[in-house]
DNA sequence: AGAGTCAAACAGCACT
DNA sequence: AGTGCTGTTTGACTCT
């Protein structure tokens, strides 16, 4: 079983009472709505709202751990203005990262907890970091259709040359035997016998997306 | 009204 | 201990 101080952050005053059957353990814990966790999901549970047992368990500005609100009231999800965002947003592009005086610097300029400047902050981050990896996807698929049209234009060309080797004059390698007279020596061999440097394959015109990429 | 999306807030873990 | 990252929850909002 499981008692939660339910308030979200700092306003909310809700107190949560949370019953889980977690296998027989049983702990006590505060802060936001409780989740199970994915790997040890804890159904069924059992939420019981309170909001006139306002829970007043105070906790540390500063750390983790959300502080109080003065007037106590149930608060509503916090939506940033227009004016806030966009100061933070300002922050942002200079650094990514705040330190504690920066933090609450910023949090007394936008009349913001600390707190709040820290998760939006973090959140920002997660933002960005997703929205470079959707790129790079782009860029990867883009570089994978290169690749698989590249194969396949190279079996075609494999295949002409087949059916143009079908077509040729037969070529043999000369045992030195009497029906040699018969065949012509191929190119390499010829090239080979005379003591000069054998054939060299053509190289590989081989695509590597990274050596080409821009973005990286 | 319900589904979908966005973003604030949180928990838990890893790292220093 | 403090901080960042990741995954998740959930309230607010928009769209159909």
């Amino acid at each position: 079983m499981e008692v939660y101080d339910d308030r979200d952050d700092v306003q909310e005053t809700a107190l949560s009472l949370r019953l889980n059957y977690d296998g027989g353990s049983s702990h006590l814990s505060t802060g936001d709505h409780p989740r199970p966790q994915a790997a040890t999901p804890v159904e069924p549970s059992l939420t019981l709202v309170l909001p006139s047992m306002a829970c007043s368990v105070k906790r540390e500005n500063d750390g983790r751990i959300s502080d109080e609100e003065e007037d106590g009231a149930a608060r509503k999800k916090l939506r940033l203005t227009k004016e806030q965002s966009a100061l933070l947003e300002d922050k942002f592009k200079e650094h990514a990262t705040l330190n504690p005086k920066q933090k609450q610097a910023l949090a007394r300029q936008l009349n913001l907890r600390p707190r709040q400047v820290e998760v939006w902050f973090q959140n920002r981050r997660a933002r960005t970091k997703l929205k470079k990896t959707e790129v790079e996807c782009e860029f990867l698929r883009k570089c994978c259709e290169t690749l698989r049209e590249e194969n396949r234009r190279l079996l075609q060309e494999i295949q002409e040359l087949k059916s143009l080797d079908l077509q040729a004059p037969r070529y043999m390698h000369p045992p030195g035997g009497a029906a040699a007279g018969t065949f012509q020596t191929c190119p390499s061999c010829k090239n080979r016998d005379e003591g000069g440097s054998p054939a060299v394959a053509p190289k590989t015109r081989f695509f590597n997306p990274f050596a080409h990429s821009a973005a990286y």
